[in-house]
RNA sequence: GGAAGUUUAGCUCAGCUGGGAGAGCAUCUGCCUUACAAGCAGAGGGUCAUAGGUUCGAGCCCUAUAACUUCCACCA
């Protein structure tokens, strides 16, 4: 009845198929009446027209390890899927296409016509990105697959917008905001990236008017002097104090500015006299606001100079600094050039260095909103995992200013605000406006769309059917856990706590689970223009998708960025490729056609202390999932499965696989599926695989039971039992390498033990595993030409007189009484240490006691070995 | 300027609430022992960044220092 694995784990034979099959069955649908509690995650969602990246299959994939792990446990486990339509990003493919292809601009098209062409793309990419997702067998419900710009989405969008604005939360207003001159677009705070650039001060003179004297100011964007409607001094500072209430000339304008005080001026820095520029910098906003100062815009959208710069209208900003500092210089205005090192503001998307700017946008007011996203996280019904970014969070949030939500772009949600032509009347509302209520004239809807955080924000609520009152929305919001990387806090997380708390009074998860980035070989980030990027794609192409999940979950510690290198997908594959020879060893012994863990008065020693092996690794995996240990719990599932199953178990138990005992082989396969469902989370496809093809009880192994710790299968007398028959083979095997004994030569071994019983249940062990042709229980062993293994709990003679070197045969056991020596020495002046003994928890000293007790048995066996070597 | 992280074997990293350091890769030795050479057996290799402190006991807790990384803020 049972298949055949192939020779060795080729998982493009089996990945495709039984992805196709789950999503047959329906497995990663939940049934929202099913009565079972709940557990609810929702994607981050990727753009839209985006590749997956390696940043995407480590979220994915630890998302995918919770999900699954937590559905076998028997929760009703829903995992939200969908696409970000990510207006900035999306609308600067589709042009740059649009020009590539066809030389035309968005406004040679047209509103309308551009966004025909937006969507076209978006259906012609969309799916690419999803069906990505998929070949890394993610566990997502796709029947529930959203898109941030779908018909509910956007419903939620404006039902949100017309709630904070009818609240008042959220307001238009002339404020200075970043603005990109490349997008064309204003930006959040958020969206602007520093970088450190050199630049200048430029030390210019402006003169006073009347007076033969001029006022020093020093500026590192001189093309904003067009601008300047003032110039300030702090009205404490004695130097200045005289110039307060005199005008100034604007050089090359002649325009005239009055010198005013105001405290911003910092006394003892620069010249002490500051040029107020209100239009194009946000601290000289506020000056000019405290004094009722005239905004002057010098430039246009695209940073071209406009009439305010004269002569340099239309030229680019930087061309405009290049020819006016000349200027400058022939007028005899400049006076001195210092060189400065400054962070520069740069555009997210595009990098280009980002113009603060008054303009008309519209502003979500945040203090209201930041207030309970801060207790919310301060009484912990939102945690941070790890911690730290606790703080990472709440230092923002607390800062937080108001934020900019309008873009100048077309792909996006249109803001539900209309504007009447005639009387200026404007409605905010969610269903379109077409006729003025105050005049009756014809009203137009705002052209800004929305930032794409905007709707993403909306992601844990407006997913699941908000406003409506659905039955997913009660049953599994607030989502259990956010799994994110810590790049996306301040843009996502934080705004998603708000908006959850806002609109459905509650927050919208209880955990955010924070990764880290995933770098290259070298630790750099990986980019499109350094060409460093690894493709997940080719990864899994290459090496299976389990190899890569792999890869990714093992080692990673929460919110520690990780390196990815061929050498640990390598090591992936290995693992992927161990457990599969492990697994297809097993079938090959297999008669039984069902498994059936058998009683324990049945079990051998072998067995009993697997079974405890395999107990207490479904203890501490569990353990440490619910810590979001995942790279623990990885770990600790490979060593049982490398060291302990293969390298023991398996080994241990040929003699009675090849007898065809049938405990054996319950024993063996009952082990394996348990190690295969502990290892589903991480490894889905292989597991399934092996599983379905063993005699197994249920039909897929993700809806088979999470492995659970049971107190039945304790063994503590069978695991020293056999911890004690291992370190003898090991022992024995370490000799007899070290004196350069060939394996095939076999050898008698002749054992002394106070613990008879149990070597003589190992007797068999032996001869494969350590050499031996035969085995004979001794009380005293005389002959002084045999190499003699020590250890806690027998000693070992093997009479091959022929390799020894009786010298060094001294050197060594006297070696290893010196070293054991040490360590009883170390042991007692613990153990007499009164401090130690009273205030040390009684289970560690009594182990140190009995650690002590072992090195003293070793210490007697290595005195008897010297004697007898005299 | 503020905050956070990192520093453990040659390399990449684990190390749970403090009880004498581990893995993978690399290196060396010997093995095709019929599940696996993508493997098996063995070995070498670490004053856990530095200096103090707390403690019976510190890789782990506290303080300071250094180097690297990151985030936030930003004085024209």
């Amino acid at each position: 009845m049972n298949k055949e694995l192939s020779k060795t784990y080729a998982p493009k034979e089996f990945e495709d198929r039984i992805y196709q099959n789950w999503c047959e069955k329906g497995y990663f649908t939940p049934d929202v009446n099913d009565g079972k509690p709940a557990f609810s995650v929702v994607i981050p969602p990727p753009n839209v027209t985006g590749q997956l990246h390696m940043g995407h299959a480590l979220d994915e994939t630890l998302q995918d390890i919770l999900v699954r792990y937590k559905r076998m446990q028997g929760y009703s486990t829903l995992w939200v899927p969908g696409t970000d339509h990510a207006g900035i990003a999306t609308q600067i493919k589709v042009e740059e296409n649009l020009r590539k292809e066809e030389g035309l601009t968005r406004y040679d098209l047209g509103r309308e016509k551009f966004l025909e062409r937006v969507w076209d793309w978006k259906h012609q990419y969309g799916n690419r990105i999803i069906s990505q997702l998929k070949k890394l067998g993610t566990s997502c419900d796709w029947t529930r697959e959203r898109f941030t710009m779908d018909e509910g989405c956007s419903r939620a969008v404006k039902e949100v917008f017309v709630n904070l604005y009818e609240k008042g939360l959220i307001y238009r207003g002339n404020r200075i905001i970043n603005w990109c001159p490349h997008c064309i677009t204003a930006l959040s705070d958020a969206e602007v990236e520093y970088s450190e650039q050199d630049g200048s001060f430029w030390h210019i003179k402006y003169p006073i008017k009347g007076e033969d004297g001029y006022v020093e100011v020093a500026t590192t964007r001189p093309e904003t002097m067009f601008g300047d409607t003032a110039v300030a001094v702090n009205p404490n500072d004695e130097t200045t104090k005289h110039l307060i209430g005199k005008t100034l000339i604007l050089p090359g304008t002649g325009r005239e500015i009055p010198v005013i005080a105001d405290d911003y001026v910092e006394i003892g820095f620069g010249t002490g006299c500051v040029k107020i520029t209100p239009a194009h910098d946000p601290n000289d906003f506020q000056v000019g606001e405290r004094h009722g100062l005239e905004q002057i815009k010098v430039m246009n959208d695209d940073a071209t100079m406009n009439k305010w710069a004269g002569k340099y209208e239309g030229m680019d900003r930087y061309e405009c600094r290049k020819a006016l500092v000349k200027d400058l210089e022939e007028g005899g205005y400049l006076l001195k050039v210092v060189p400065h090192k400054h962070n520069v503001g740069t555009c997210y998307r595009c990098g280009t260095t980002v113009e603060p700017i008054t303009s008309n946008q519209w502003f979500v007011k945040m203090e209201p909103l930041a207030k309970p996203a801060l207790e919310v996280v301060r009484d912990g019904r939102v945690k941070f995992e790890p911690e730290r970014f606790t703080k990472i969070y709440t230092n923002w949030m607390e800062n937080v200013h108001d934020w900019c939500i309008s873009r100048q772009l077309w792909w996006g949600h249109r803001i539900p605000a209309y504007y009447c032509a005639d009387c200026g009347e404007m409605v905010v509302s969610k269903t379109d406006v077409t006729t003025c209520p105050k005049c009756g004239g014809k009203m137009t809807q705002e052209s800004d769309v929305l930032d794409t955080w905007f709707s993403s924000a909306l992601w844990p609520f407006s997913t699941l059917g908000w406003p409506d009152k659905t039955p997913e929305l009660e049953k599994y919001y607030p989502t259990s856990v956010l799994v994110t990387g810590y790049d996306i806090i301040f843009f996502w997380v934080a705004r998603m706590v708000f908006s959850g708390l806002e609109h459905m009074g509650k927050e919208p998860f209880s955990t955010v689970f924070i990764h880290g980035l995933v770098r290259d070989a070298k630790g750099r980030k990986m980019s499109k223009s350094l060409g460093n990027g690894i493709d997940p794609l080719e990864v899994i192409d290459q090496y299976g998708a389990d190899a890569l999940r792999f890869a990714l979950a093992t080692g990673n510690a929460p919110g520690n960025d990780m390196r990815f290198s061929d050498e640990k997908i390598e090591a992936a594959r290995n693992f992927a490729n161990k457990l599969w020879n492990a697994a297809r060893f097993v079938m090959m012994n297999l008669t039984i056609d069902s498994v059936n863990l058998p009683d324990a008065s049945v079990l051998c020693t072998e067995d009993k202390w697997i079974l405890s092996k395999l107990n207490t690794l479904a203890q501490t995996v569990e353990q440490n999932l619910d810590r979001y240990e995942v790279g623990v719990a990885l770990a600790n599932i490979y060593d049982f499965v490398w060291d302990i199953f293969c390298d023991w178990y398996i080994e241990l138990l040929k003699p009675r696989l090849s007898a065809g005992d049938v405990v054996a082989q319950n024993v063996i396969a009952y082990v394996l599926t348990q190690t295969l469902k502990m290892l589903h989370p991480f490894m889905p496809f292989i597991t399934e695989e092996i599983y379905t093809t063993m005699p197994h009880d249920c039909e897929s192994i993700m809806i088979s039971d999470f492995p659970k710790f049971n107190e039945a299968l304790c063994f503590a007398n069978e695991e020293t039992e056999m911890e004690k028959v291992i370190a003898l083979i090991k022992a024995i095997r370490a000799r007899r390498t070290e004196m350069g004994v060939a394996p095939s030569r076999k050898a008698k071994l002749y054992l002394v033990t106070k613990n008879r019983e149990t070597f003589e249940n190992a007797t068999e062990f032996f001869g494969k595993l350590a050499s031996t042709s035969e085995v004979e229980f001794v009380d005293a062993y005389e002959d002084t030409t045999a190499v003699q293994i020590i250890t806690d709990s027998a000693t070992a003679y093997i009479p091959l007189a022929d390799m020894i070197d009786f010298a060094a045969e001294r050197k060594r056991l006297e070696g290893e009484l010196a070293k054991n020596e040490g360590e009883i020495k170390r042991l007692e002046g613990k153990l007499s240490n009164e401090g130690f003994v009273a205030k040390a928890p009684a289970a560690v000293v009594e182990g140190e006691r009995a650690k002590l007790e072992k090195y003293k048995e070793v210490r007697k066996g290595l005195e008897e070995a010297l004697a007898k070597l005299q």
